[in-house]
DNA sequence: AAGTTATGCGGACCGTGGTCCGATTAACTT
DNA sequence: AAGTTAATCGGACCACGGTCCGCATAACTT
């Protein structure tokens, strides 16, 4: 359905010796280096797509109205970005690497410095915080039941937690035990929780807490 | 965003005594009876989703088709079922009710006769198996976000999860933990660890176990 | 049986997501 | 500097989901 990837690519480049060193740097497995005007249009489009989304909300985010307001044609939205879903994605992708430095190479318990179980203890709580910060984003951004768990923010966390889950004395099956913990995190369920059956914030992270102690602690 | 509501319901019906015992039946709260040609469009409609469902896959059901194959208007096929979800979710209806009994009133230790515990530990699997048998119906009736957690379904799967939960030992928040568990059981995700990341139905099994037996038992 | 009402019917209509292909133009070659 | 190539651009075009409103008719009234 998506595009076929089945150029050949025997290299009529300059090859062998030309454009040597930042070949390199451009095109890590034989990529092209964009256009300049692709990344341009790509710019504007993602700024004119964060100022429709600030004022109009997420809902009324039209495709047509993103590429009017980039002043740039329909097509060009959809090359760049795929679908309505990938856009929503790539303004998400801001947000979302925001809360990965946090947990990555942010201060503890969240990041390192702390033991796996407190690291995990802080992971709940800072990712259910953070979306529900940027929950408008987060709902509309929820790619199609098949996507949803392909989306690589997904990924990210599902393998930093199986990290520090590894690290505990638990005995589970770590990769599904890494899985059950993201389900709980998803944002359109907190959301529910919070919104609709009134769950307190608080009532959700010691829920998490519970989760992990007990994930995490070897059964009698 | 559908239907007022509204009507003021002071009745003028056969009421007092004309038609007094089927009315009961039929209007349990001074709702109308359904028209003949009504529950006959709905009927053919159902129907014909059935079959342009069995024929060309979930995917190309589009409402055009269904209203053309029950040759009744589009109009129609929106009244009744809102939108395409709830077409899908109407379809769906049929599959799941026969699950529902066999975990409310079927043999144990599913059903009713088992110790909770055991028939929390048995439901993973039949909730798992029942979806990957249906799975084409259940990933496209997926609703969108903010539905999901609505769905009448899933309500009773909830209650009867927190109920179970309740009859054990467990210390835990019960409600939340019925959530946890719910969210563990999301078909996309289910799907997903099956088919693209490998995962044995077996494992998903003994998962599940796994996690109703931690989320079952006090803390030490 | 005829009249009345309000419910359901149907298909023309609209907005939006997504595709396609000829014109355009950036990047590379000589 | 001019030419070549291949990727980008852009907007006409299509399909599908969803709405609307005048017409038909089932169910109730007399």
């Amino acid at each position: 359905m998506r595009m076929s990837a089945g150029t050949p690519r025997i290299g009529p480049t300059g090859d062998t010796l030309a454009g040597p060193v930042e070949l390199d740097l451009t095109s890590v497995d034989g990529e092209r280096r964009p256009r300049a005007d692709a990344v341009r249009n790509r710019a504007k489009l993602l700024d004119a797509a964060a100022r429709l989304m600030a004022d109009c909300g997420a809902a009324n985010l039209t495709m047509d109205a993103v590429a009017a307001e980039a002043e740039v044609g329909k097509g060009t939205v959809f090359r760049r970005f795929g679908d309505r879903n990938g856009l929503l994605l790539a303004l998400l992708d801001h947000e979302e690497q925001r809360l990965q430095e946090a947990f990555l190479s942010g201060p503890p318990p969240l990041g390192p410095g702390a033991p796996a179980i407190d690291r995990l203890r802080a992971f709940g709580p800072a990712v259910m915080r953070h979306e529900l910060d940027n929950l408008e984003l987060y709902l509309a951004a929820e790619p199609p039941a098949e996507r949803r768990c392909v989306v690589p923010a997904r990924g990210l966390r599902r393998s930093h937690l199986a990290i520090l889950l590894r690290m505990t004395e638990a005995t589970t099956d770590v990769e599904l035990a890494a899985e059950t913990l993201l389900a709980s995190l998803d944002t359109p369920l907190v959301h529910h929780l919070v919104e609709q059956r009134g769950f307190s914030l608080a009532r959700l992270e010691s829920g998490w807490q519970d989760l992990v102690t007990r994930l995490a602690t070897p059964l009698p």
